[in-house]
DNA sequence: GGATAACTCCTAATATTTTAGGAATTATTT
DNA sequence: AAATAATTCCTAAAATATTAGGAGTTATCC
């Protein structure tokens, strides 16, 4: 999958939010200060090159939607920590979380017993 | 904490695992193609001038040491990754990972046991 | 001790990322 | 229908990141 810069990223997930979008959509939903249409317009064809968003003409305008999921994006993202920090493993990247306290034992108990009922 | 690019984490990277390094020793660790003396010259003062290494003259010669310590960094980096993706939630990240099955049940369970008789 | 290599500091070329303007076209408002 | 606003496409300026050369200095080798 191919990288995605953080102002590309910044506009893909307003793309990914609104699964749907107009410019002029995703320009609401950008913090100040809002870029400009152009600047929008820009990314967009940036991630249409490279294969994370499609767009199709509504009536006389082009709507974008997401061609990658979100979510394998955010695999992506995590293998990319995994690789660069914990030697690809994420049990590694689980041991850390707990030892420095990101995530207690109490907690991962619950957790583990609520992904358990979803079976 | 200040952010570093790519290139200036790669620099870092061997810093962290030399924990004393001249340019040179910099250098050797580094993957083929092996950047000029003045590019690793350069990252290291951009890393002292974010305060990420210090560096002392060993004889004649600087030798640059980490001043953040690669833990550090690393939770930052996760913290960016949770802050991203997962509202800032270390549960958050550890549920998705069970979900897409990066980890199983009974490597958490497993692993949980032995972090509890660490204590 | 002159030649060769290593190091330091300053500087800049190159590449990439970010931002957006101009011109043409189409729609919208009055 | 003339003026105003929105959209599209092309293009490039500005900002940032990456790479490394040049010149001077110091150390090392023969």
């Amino acid at each position: 999958m191919k990288e995605l810069t953080k102002a590309e990223e910044q506009v893909m997930q307003v793309v990914w939010t609104l699964k749907q979008a107009f410019i002029k959509d995703i320009i609401d939903q950008m913090p100040e200060p809002k870029p400009a249409y152009n600047t929008v317009g820009t990314f967009l064809k940036i991630l249409e090159s490279k294969e994370f968003v499609s767009r199709k003409k509504l009536g006389n305008t082009f709507v974008y939607s997401p061609l990658v999921e979100r979510k394998a994006y955010t695999k992506n993202s995590i293998k990319g920590l995994l690789g660069k920090y914990f030697e690809g493993s994420a049990e590694n990247l689980f041991s850390f979380m707990v030892q420095e306290k990101d995530l207690n034992m109490e907690q991962v108990e619950d957790l583990m017993n609520k992904l358990k009922d979803n079976d």
